[in-house]
DNA sequence: GCAAAAGTGTTCTGTCTACACCCATGT
DNA sequence: ACATGGGTGTAGACAGAACACTTTTGC
């Protein structure tokens, strides 16, 4: 039926991302052969027939962390001709924000978690393809809350503000951050405290019904008669 | 070197968008052979081994509108299993937006525009496609004025105006459409007047030094102190 | 009582929205 | 002189930025 060229491979790799130490963490695994040996690379893996490009992320991710239902977004599609020095491979990259807490990661000498603002040498454009992935999410954290996918089920205000900074690059306004974090939608203020510290206790908060899909939903703008444009 | 299952067709699809006769409009083939055959679908090809996958966008637009030179953006990887009945092929989308006067398309039985508002039955998941450039185009249009590869080099700000209300699929106001528009980064006032028609001549503008690969320039905030955020 | 983090309000400034009339031209 | 689209300003609402002190707790 087809004809032409097949001449490319075409993978799915997933830049895993979370907040762990104070930093935003990326998962990398050691590759043991060449091309690269000894450099560190973002999981991934060819696509199976039977699953469509969400689908093989998701199940990387799964592989290496055993972790799903996180955020996992379609980032961009890397295929210049030189990136892989055996041949053409293409790779639709991934991005996912996973839940410290959620993790279940087993590190070893060929997985292991790097502060994305100190990365160990990389293998292909993978260097590229994560900090594409950090201008995402920031771009994303624009518009919606998703740096609560980066936080506990339960949290403080402070806690969501560090989170927020970290993906930011920058600091912010204690005040202010928080009279705009507590109007938005799906935050819910909960009766509970932090106990462990010796400080005084900061009020929990969490999310619910969050909808990430609506993520680009005010881009669109809305004037006085409530017409709105899909 | 690589092994595992090479079992995908890889293609890359362009959405060619336009301006013409007061309606965006998309450029679409017929297709001559099953599957789908006689629906309309976007045009696209295979990636030659020599070129990236922007290269392959910019060939294909070019081969079907003698257009160079416009802009085009990687818009999404589509790649479902049953989306092509014949077997595993996965999609790189790009949009480009091109100027009417620019275009020298020969349009034929097999090669034509439609209104993307008025679509004609489509093969594969192409309606998708083209209903997400639109999408997206909205999007970059709340950031740049990406909408100015629709007009001509010189243009009037009711015709900005008009592009404008055609990508949002909504009216604007004419007094405070040209308050923001006059202060887009780049807009020029050229001491020239529309002189055709048989109203009042309007005053033309056009683009200068436009950066539009700066795209997302302004989802970054800039605090007082003039720092400014990656 | 003190160290350390939690929590809280106001002012200013700039941007977005709504809205109605006069102007320049061709016929 | 009139029909047609070109061109203009102001007031109110809202959102973001700057900024400093009090409160609660453990030790």
């Amino acid at each position: 039926m087809i004809t032409g060229t097949k001449t490319h491979e075409i993978t799915v790799d997933v830049v895993i991302l979370t907040l762990k130490n104070n930093a935003i963490q990326v998962l990398l695994v050691k590759r043991l052969n060449e091309p690269f040996k000894g450099k560190w690379a973002i999981p991934g893996g060819y696509i199976q027939l039977s699953e469509n490009l969400d689908e093989a992320a998701v199940r990387i991710l799964k592989e290496k962390t055993n972790v799903d239902n996180i955020y996992l977004e379609q980032l961009y599609t890397f295929g210049d001709p030189n990136r892989h020095p055996n041949g053409r491979v293409i790779t639709c990259a991934y991005f996912a924000l996973v839940r410290a807490c959620d993790l279940n990661v087993v590190t070893t000498d060929e997985l292991e978690w790097f502060k994305v603002s100190d990365l160990p040498p990389l293998a292909f454009d993978h260097k590229e393809i994560i900090e594409y992935s950090m201008k995402r999410t920031r771009e994303r954290l624009e518009i919606c809350p998703v740096a609560y996918q980066l936080l506990n089920e339960k949290f403080s205000l402070t806690e969501m503000q560090k989170a927020y900074e970290l993906v930011m690059c920058k600091q912010l306004d204690k005040r202010n951050f928080r009279k705009k974090a507590v109007t938005t939608e799906g935050l819910v203020e909960l009766d509970e405290y932090t106990k462990s510290s010796s400080k005084r206790p900061a009020r929990l908060y969490k999310f619910e019904n969050i909808k990430l899909n609506s993520k680009r939903a005010h881009f669109i703008s809305m004037n006085k008669k409530g017409e709105v444009n899909v």
